[in-house]
RNA sequence: GGGCACGUAGAUCAGCGGAAGAUCGCUGCUUUCGCAAAGCAGAGGUCGGGGGUUCAAAUCCCCCCGUGUCCA
């Protein structure tokens, strides 16, 4: 990156130097006579026990602080978003400020909720798990504290000259820090094919904040000018705090009493990594994540096994939600979301606590009952052992060895070896718009107006067209509905041709035709929508909210959709629940729901200020994903749901019809799918249901509803029928032993042993159960060969120590071409059938009775 | 989303290429005033589903379903 980048007037201005580091080597600026800059490792932590800022500060004041000082220059307060990132699919979690306005703030698609603005957004970054509590600064979940700016050509709102004014104010003017212990290191910071400049803030070794400036496009080795320019900040709360406080560790500044408290019970470590995750978890359970194997889940799930095995080690410890209450009493003061429900998150906890011990317990059982293997052939247990229990079991090694007799040393680096076995690489999806594929209409294309907002009935509109490629086609203004928010778009008609897809790209929408269109722009053109098929995706769209909000009046409200899909045929949703669905809820929830329909309520949608919106209803909006936008367009139930939301829904509850749920299922732990049904579909499907029923009980000869005891009794039937068949072979084949015993023709007794021989019309299993009834005695050979379907069968069983059933037909399987062996008491060949298979049975008869001896 | 483990009698599990087992529970009988207990006898299995390899598959291979777990 150019230096000229980092030559900014306000440095100059000011009087800052600018000088190469004598340690790492970056050049940095300041206005004190440092030579090296001011951060770690260059330099030492030089504010413990000398705080940097005029005083100390506990975390809510630092954040109020923060947030009032850039509010009283401008910028717009923002509430913060929530922890998990559904409005992205590369991420689970929000991991920087910034996540929030990725990717379609920043890359221009929508505009950010307000310009610029300040934000103290909760982060949560798992990757230096092991370093929580360890050394005294890491945090799973931390507080970045932004001021961001997004600068378009026409409007520029500030980039780097206002940002380092507005640290550098903060840091100096606001909180009291010497001027001279400041300093600016250069650095470059890039992701996701973006990349800018960055100045690392630094004081007394400490490196309290970054300012990255996003404003090139990489282009393979060149560089492009970002259409949209954004200023990128992030400050760390814990280090302000900790800063101001200048205590041993950043655990003590940040947790406060919450931390003493704890550590009267527990070791340092212990006490910081209890309180650090019950911090994380708290956000995480609010924010409606549900433990789970995997995805977004499976953090929760680890945090809490983490915590609860540190817990399990002390007898006097508190139970988990004990922990999780003190810290969330904490939070509350500034999140105040933090303190509702918390019935509903004890359940989802203890759930989970009762799992791990399920599984605890069933592992031990598998561990004793291998160790006792291992001994029995004169191994021992390994390290190894240790290490695949855990990745298959989730047993802890250090339960595992209270299990064992003979324990192994559990290795020092034990998590690191775990973290071997997953060494293959996960290549990380990138963020791609759905609208790949489609061609990008020219920035001189006027954008859509959508009328579909305006009256979700109307089905019949003119419009001139703007733009057409091929099949693609948009207009000026349409009413086609373009796929969004889980629901397909419409169908109808544009003119004469048929409209088989509708997208959204940009700030057109793009009408797919059944072949290339074929009109100029500014032919004027009527546009027809499938009326049906748009009623019944509005009936199914206000189906979901409606479910959605009797979901969380049974279930609880840790109940938060996971992903839905609105269709013409049917309807789902997935929701955060922990576990099934019983019959009794559903009937629950099916009544409840259907109830809502009945009493007719106005559905409203109306667009509303983001800010407005989140104060008044809070963070439950974002169900389907966070919607960035200054206003959002709210579809509102009074009473039974609110959501930010783009789908065309009904006017009133009643046009819904009825709702019929058709299937719960747990698409994953932590995940329940719910497919239903509404309007003419519900009775479709009722009707498919009812004629399925009447065919199969006509078929059966029952009355409906006598389907299930009707059914139980045929299959009744039919097992008797296979016992009495069974039963019958058995019998034939008895009196065909007993025959065979009495033929003087098929037997002859050598040296002690009876050789039996026959020649029938058996397979494989006849001529083995046969053989089975023959040499039930002791000393009997049996030699049955079964002719059958083309192939020639050898079958010959042994109940005589001098003949083995193996070596007999090894001497006669070269009479028939036979490809087979066994074992001394039973043994078989397959090959030709006829003449062959009869001298493979005199063979057989010849070995048989030379084994047998005199 | 990926790795690993598991799915066999009502329950807990063994068997891991050659003729489906153990323990508990269940039923009956013996014993007992009765219960418990003991002894004897018995019932109970499409070895998760489907395909393949093989003379032969619960067992080996592939796909699917379900459960658990670790990791992103």
């Amino acid at each position: 990156m150019d230096a000229s980048e980092y030559d900014i007037p306000f440095f100059r201005r000011e009087g800052f130097h600018r000088k190469a580091c004598a340690s790492c080597g970056a050049a940095f600026w300041s206005l004190g006579d440092h030579d090296r800059c001011q951060e770690a490792p260059c330099r030492e932590y030089g504010f413990i026990g000398h705080p940097v800022f005029r005083r100390p500060f506990s975390s809510a004041e630092m954040r109020e602080t923060y947030l009032a000082f850039f509010e009283r220059r401008g910028h717009t307060r923002v509430r913060r978003y929530p922890t998990v990132a559904r409005w992205r699919n590369d991420v689970f979690f929000t991991q920087a400020s910034i996540y929030d306005f990725q990717p379609w703030v920043t890359s221009g698609a929508i505009p950010p909720p307000a310009n610029p603005l300040v934000i103290s957004q909760p982060c949560l970054r798992f990757i230096d798990l092991e370093e929580v509590g360890r050394s005294g600064r890491h945090f799973t979940e931390f507080e970045m504290m932004a001021h961001h700016a997004f600068n378009r050509p026409d409007h520029e709102v500030y980039f780097k000259e206002r940002c380092v004014e507005l640290c550098h104010e903060l840091l100096t003017d606001e909180l009291g820090t010497d001027p001279k212990a400041v300093t600016y290191k250069e650095e470059v910071w890039e992701g996701g094919g973006n990349l800018g400049p960055s100045l690392s803030v630094g004081v007394q070794g400490l490196e309290l904040a970054t300012l990255v400036f996003m404003e090139y496009v990489r282009d393979g080795d060149t560089l492009r000018p970002m259409p949209l320019t954004v200023v990128d900040t992030g400050y760390g709360l814990e280090r302000f705090v900790w800063a101001s406080q200048g205590t041993k560790n950043a655990y003590e500044a940040v947790f406060g009493a919450s931390y003493d408290e704890v550590r009267r019970t527990f070791p340092p470590r212990e006490a910081a990594i209890l309180i650090d995750h019950a911090r994380a978890l708290n956000f995480l359970l609010t924010d409606g994540v549900v433990p789970s194997n995997s995805k977004e889940g499976y953090f929760v799930r680890l945090l809490l096994r983490r915590s609860l095995r540190i817990l399990q080690k002390t007898p006097e410890a508190p139970a988990i939600t004990a922990v999780l209450d003190r810290v969330a009493r904490d939070l509350a003061q500034s999140h105040p979301e933090i303190a509702l429900h918390r019935e509903d998150l004890h359940r989802v906890v203890e759930n989970e606590v009762e799992r791990y011990a399920e599984a605890i317990e069933r592992a031990r059982g598998i561990i004793r009952r291998q160790e006792e293997r291992v001994r029995g052939t004169g191994g021992r247990i390994t390290e190894e052992h240790l290490l695949e229990w855990y990745d298959s079991l989730g047993v802890p090694p250090e339960v595992a060895v209270e299990e064992l007799r003979e324990p192994p040393a559990v290795p020092t680096d034990f998590y690191a070896r775990v973290a071997a076995r997953h060494e293959s690489i996960v290549p990380a999806t990138d963020y791609t718009e759905k609208s790949e594929g489609l061609p990008d209409p020219s920035p001189g294309t006027p954008p859509t107006e959508v009328l579909y907002y305006l009256d979700p009935y109307t089905d019949t509109f003119e419009a001139h067209v703007v733009y057409s490629d091929g099949p693609f086609v948009a207009l000026d203004r349409t009413y086609f509905y373009p796929t969004g928010g889980g629901q397909v778009s419409d169908r109808g008609h544009l003119g004469e041709r048929e409209v088989i897809d509708v997208a959204r790209k940009g700030p057109w929408v793009l009408h797919r035709t059944d072949g290339p269109a074929g009109w100029a722009v500014g032919d004027r053109v009527r546009g027809r929508i499938d009326p049906v098929r748009r009623l019944q995706l509005m009936q199914h769209h206000t189906a979901t909210h409606l479910l959605n909000g009797a979901l969380r009046e049974v279930l609880g409200p840790h109940v938060w959709q996971a992903g839905a899909y609105k269709g013409p045929e049917s309807a789902r949703i997935d929701i955060t629940h922990y576990k099934a669905l019983s019959k009794d809820e559903l009937l629950r929830v099916e009544r409840r729901v259907n109830e809502v329909v009945r009493q007719d309520l106005p559905v409203k949608s109306y667009f509303e200020s983001r800010t407005e919106a989140e104060r008044r209803f809070g963070f439950t909006l974002y169900q389907g994903g966070a919607v960035p936008g200054k206003e959002l367009r709210i579809v509102e139930i009074a009473g039974v749901d609110i959501e930010a939301c783009g789908g065309t829904h009904c006017t009133h509850t009643s046009e819904v019809g009825a709702i019929g749920i058709l299937d719960v299922e747990r698409i994953q732990d932590g995940i329940v799918r719910l497919t239903y049904v509404s309007g003419d579909r519900a009775l479709d499907v009722r009707r498919e249901h009812e004629d399925v029923l009447q065919e199969s009980a006509r078929r059966l000869g029952v009355p409906a509803a006598q389907l299930p005891e009707g059914i139980g009794r045929l299959l009744g039937e039919v097992e008797e029928a296979r016992k009495l068949a069974k039963s019958r072979v058995k019998e034939d084949l008895g009196q065909i032993a007993a025959r065979l015993t009495a033929d003087p023709l098929s037997t002859e007794t050598r040296g002690g042993v009876t050789i039996l021989w026959a020649s029938l019309d058996l397979d494989r299993e006849g001529l083995q159960e046969l053989s089975r009834l023959l040499t039930r005695a002791p000393d009997r050979v049996a030699l049955l060969a079964g002719d059958r379907e083309g192939k020639g069968t050898l079958f010959v069983g042994s109940s005589s120590s001098r003949v083995a059933a193996r070596r007999v037909v090894e001497a006669a399987k070269s009479k028939f071409e036979g490809r087979g062996g066994g074992n001394p008491s039973a043994a078989t060949a397959v090959g030709e059938p006829g003449e062959p298979l009869r001298e493979a049975l005199e063979a057989a008869r010849a070995e048989a009775r030379q084994e047998a001896g005199a």
